[in-house]
Formats: structure tokens, sequence, C-alpha cells
DNA sequence: AGTAACTCGTACACCGGTGTTCGACAAGTT
DNA sequence: AACTTGTCGAACACCGGTGTACGAGTTACT
């Protein structure tokens, strides 16, 4: 027994050629989903194998990939202030989330197809939880509606950002509208039956 | 000269094969994008050398799938009645285009990534513009909001129904809750800012 | 009935990706 | 300096999918 000593701890210079690997990945991934394992070892400047000593699949490669991305994009969300005015705070939490979705749109594409669904979904929990708790108190508050569930209603903004990455990627939006075009298009759809819609 | 004989007029028995490929085709596809060529003609009823004999490529194929469904979803769209309140309008375009979307949205998946995006472009075309139509209409009687392009609440509406999919897909949402949610989102969405959203 | 068109199964070559093994070598830890 | 830990490249077996070739057998047209 004594010291628990189940740490190794590994190398230092192992250390650097992981998070080499993880930085290889979200770039090849987030640009083509189905970046061969060969090609991130390359754009790491490692070799395979050497990759594959870390990482036992390529699936778990995809995994770690993916958890410290939106471990990364969770950090930047908590910075954000969601108090006053729920419909102006859902405005300051679209200007910083859609970009971060736009960045990852291609590696979460990656990820579908390797990752197991529930394990994404738990990935997702932590940014997902953020925006429900406000929608939830802009309902609370009267000013988003309750006719239906809200659950739907954080979806449906998550669709928006996603549909607005794919459509400035095929170029047929600028991206310095896109923020404008998501909160004018979720504000407005979150507005109760019966009252208006808030301007700009 | 004479009769115009570029159709040696393909025997009855391909055709009914030619069909029963294209039914296989739409089925298994829908159900995994990735699905081999080898388990639609099995699906098919039909050695997978004769539907080579059909289509040079797996890519040919997913081509002729999609633009099948594509067009057979077209026709459906033509019987909706596009008259009145452009509002009522939408909500009976959005219940009859959203299962159909739900249907295709596996076999788009997997055209997404044969077949170029021009080509997908303009298979869409004729559904793309029906609606379009549509909103432009709604936008010149002011009942649907100017302050964003036309195109982008094409594309949102796109966006809300392929989540919608997902979302039954997954298990999240109950079918028949869909139409109304589809139609919800999209009534509050495009209501110009300033005035009251349409209840219902 | 005769002929051309079509189908079928098996088998094959080919490709690209995955994951593993090996032995030589460098880099870091103590 | 001694030793453990990583790294590297090449080579390999394996897998699944695509597209082709062949030859024998059926099915539809006229």
């Amino acid at each position: 027994m004594a010291t628990t000593q189940t740490k190794p701890a590994k190398r230092a210079d192992a250390q650097r050629n992981i998070a080499a690997i993880l930085d290889a990945g979200v770039h090849c991934l987030s640009q083509n989903p189905d970046a061969s394992v060969g090609e991130i070892a390359q754009a790491a400047g490692v070799g395979r194998v050497t990759l594959y000593g870390h990482f036992p699949s390529r699936a778990a490669l995809v995994d770690a990939v993916l958890a410290r991305a939106i471990e990364e994009g969770n950090a930047v969300l908590e910075a954000v202030d969601l108090s006053g005015d729920p419909r102006k705070a859902l405005t300051r939490l679209i200007e910083s989330s859609w970009q971060l979705v736009n960045r990852s749109r291609s590696l979460l594409a990656a990820a579908q197809s390797t990752v197991p669904p529930a394990r994404i979904r738990s990935l997702h929990a932590g940014p997902m939880e953020r925006v429900e708790h406000l929608i939830e108190r802009g309902q609370a508050e009267g000013v988003f509606r309750t006719d239906l569930p809200t659950t739907w209603l954080v979806s449906t903004l998550q669709f928006v950002m996603h549909g607005a990455a794919e459509e400035i990627n095929a170029g047929r939006i600028d991206p310095d509208d896109a923020g404008g075009f998501i909160s004018g298009t979720a504000l407005a759809a979150f507005t109760p039956p019966g009252r208006r819609v808030p301007k700009t």
C-alpha cells in the first residue's frame, strides 16, 4: 500500500504529444469528419504508432477530442452574464455560443458516427443545462412561451445555430450576419402567442 | 431519321427490377446512410451484379434514389392549397412537408457524402421554390417579417423540420406533436418584430 | 420457336482504413 | 550514467466495401 502509486506520472514528452494530437484532432476533424488516424497523427507531427500508444482506438481518440472541445467551450460560456432580462441574456448567450457550435460542427458529425449517442448527450449536458435554465427563467417571467415544452425550445435554438453554421460553410450567408439572424429568429420563436415580438 | 429509335425499350422484367432497387434503396438508405450496395441489392431481391447492370456506381444509385424521392415528395406538395392567409397556408404546407422530410432525412445524409452539393441543391429547387414563394407573399402582405432575408426564413423552416425529425428518431418527442411544434415555432419566428404572435 | 436481353452466383483484383508487431533509437528521469 | 519510458518507420494481417469478369441459366419480346 503506502502512497497510492497508481500514477507512474506520464513523461513530459508524452504529455506534449498527447496535447499535440488532441489539437491536431480538433483541427482535422473540424474540416473532415472522416479524417483518418494517419492524417491526424501526421498533422500532430507524430507517428501513427505513437498515437495508438496513447489512444487504443480511433473511437477513443474522437471521444477525447470531442470531450476536450466541449469542455473548453463550456468554460467560455461560463463567463457569459445570464442575469437581467432573459431576452437580452439569451442574445448574449447566443452571441458566444454560435461560433463555438460553428467550429465544432464537423467534429460533432465525426463523433456521431463513432461515439454512442448516449455518450454524446452526456458530454453536452453542461452547456445544455445552461440554456435550459435561462429559458425556464424566461418562461417563469412570462417573456418566453410556455405552450411548447422547454426541451423543444432548447432544441430549436440548437437547430437554428447548427443550420446557420451550415449556411455559412456553404457561403450562403455572411458570418457577420449570423449572430443577428439567429437571435432575431430565436427571440421571435420564443415569444408567447398573443404577445408582441421584441424589436431587434 | 425514321422513328427516333434511341430507345431500345428496356424489357419489362428489367423495369420491374429497377423499380425494386429504387424502392429498396430508399428503404435501406433511410435507415442507414452508409448502407452498402450489397445490402440494397439483397433487400431488392436482386443480385449485386444485376444492380451494377443498371447503375454504374454507388453514387449513381444514390443520386437516382434521392431524385425519385424528391420527385415523389414534390408531387405530394403540389396538392397543397397555398392560397388564403399565408399563415394558414404555411401551416398546411408544413403539415404535409415535415413527414416527407422525416422520411428522407437519413437518405439525404447518404447523398451528402456521395453526391456533389450542387446536384443536391438543384434537386431541391422544386420544393424550395414553393416555400419561398409562399413566404414572399406573406412578406408582401405584411404578416411575415422582412427584417431577415427570405432565404434565411426558408432555411430556418428547414432546420426546424430536420431537427424535429431527429428528435422523433431519438424518441424525445411524440410524432403526433411534431406538426404542431414546428408550425407553432415557425409562425412565431416569421412574425414581424412589433407585431403579435398569432395564437395556436 | 428463336433470339436477344436480362439475371445470377462465384470469384477476383483493388483500395483504403484499422490495429498490431518488431527492432532500433532518442529522450526523459533518478 | 544507468535505466525506464516513449518514439519512429516499415511491414504485416485483417476487414469491408467497390467494381469487374465469366459462364450458365432464365425470361421476356416477335
